[in-house]
DNA sequence: GTCTATATTAGGATAGAC
DNA sequence: GTCTATCCTAATATAGAC
């Protein structure tokens, strides 16, 4: 056996900490060593570099952030039941891994290519949304929308309240970070409520 | 006279540039000089650290990017036609600063704290928008909505298609830089319509 | 597999001449 | 005010013993 797997498991936690709190410029072997128990030369060992261990931590975040994406959208029968469970779910998701946002987008904004081709790897295929968008406005269930439009406003309701939630806790909650969780949790229903009253006929 | 202005002004350009592209962490100070046309040792002349110019460029970032947010809002009479007259207003803001958004959000998760004073050295205060929300409420305009919600939304919805600038292009329009224009332009419409048919009662 | 010690480079900052 | 040359530390990476 070449590697021991829970240091190599320890090893990728620990990675995943340092870089999602500090991004791939800001974070540091050396951090990530005394997070795992190790030392800088044992974690070149199981990973040959910086930026080789970066690569696999940044697809997992990736993986992690975009299956959840599709789901429930394509299961359900109904178009707003659908749209309402992705939301819900996707909030939830979000709410117990919110730092993930944060970490995305400030690598999109470093590197963009590298995050795209990522992106592009992990299979994601948003035709089979636009269809069912289209459809539904077809059917005349929802106003004339573009699907793209639509997309992006709610990747935009569910995402941009982590990317910001510092902003949001010490701006518009007054620095109750208590008031934070309830806000997240409120959100869910609220998100749901004010797409659905925005598109439907 | 202690400093060239020209010298001093070309530095905070290139800072700029060079800030908003790479982060803190990522923003090398040979580059500032290089654009600059200068060297490394006068840039540390008209400015002690990397940090302290840093400080300066995402003082500037964050003051253009946060007046606009509360003007037009407060100025106009009618509330629908205030909300329709900043959304148009932020997003052509945006069109002309597309990088403000990500250099911004980036930095709230690199440093949340210092971010956060700095929003709130800007002296601005949210308070006016929300009690002509709750008005709106009150006078029957717009559903019962939690203003911080409905702020929350406004932002989200105006932003966040900056912040994922790359990805949009190459996932949501298939690589079509073009698009991005139109789908920008047409934005500021669409993003109007949804929010007002979402709360308009 | 894991460690200590060290090589190497990058990058912010300063000294000192002009 | 501007430059060249240099210092110094931090950070990635590797060599080699155990």
């Amino acid at each position: 056996m070449k590697y021991k797997k829970d240091t190599s498991e320890k090893i990728l936690q620990s990675a995943f900490e340092e870089f999602e709190e500090k991004g791939y410029n800001g974070a540091r072997m050396q951090a990530i060593a005394d997070k795992a128990g190790i030392n800088k030369a044992l974690l070149h060992y199981y990973y040959k570099s910086k930026d080789a261990l970066f690569q696999l931590i940044i697809q997992k975040a990736i993986n992690l952030f975009l299956p959840n994406l599709a789901k429930s959208f394509n299961e359900s029968i109904d178009f707003f039941t659908g749209l309402e469970d992705f939301i819900y779910a996707y909030i939830d998701f979000l709410i117990q891994h919110p730092r993930i946002p944060g970490f995305i987008t400030r690598e999109i904004n470093n590197n963009p290519e590298r995050i795209l081709n990522l992106f592009k790897a992990s299979g994601l295929d948003i035709k089979p949304l636009t269809q069912k968008i289209r459809k539904a406005v077809n059917d005349g269930l929802i106003d004339d929308i573009s699907p793209e439009q639509l997309i992006v406003n709610v990747i935009s309701l569910s995402v941009f309240p982590f990317v910001s939630k510092p902003i949001i806790t010490g701006i518009v909650l007054n620095n109750d970070k208590e008031a934070y969780q309830q806000f997240m949790e409120t959100r869910k229903k609220e998100v749901s409520r004010f797409i659905i009253k925005a598109i439907k006929k």
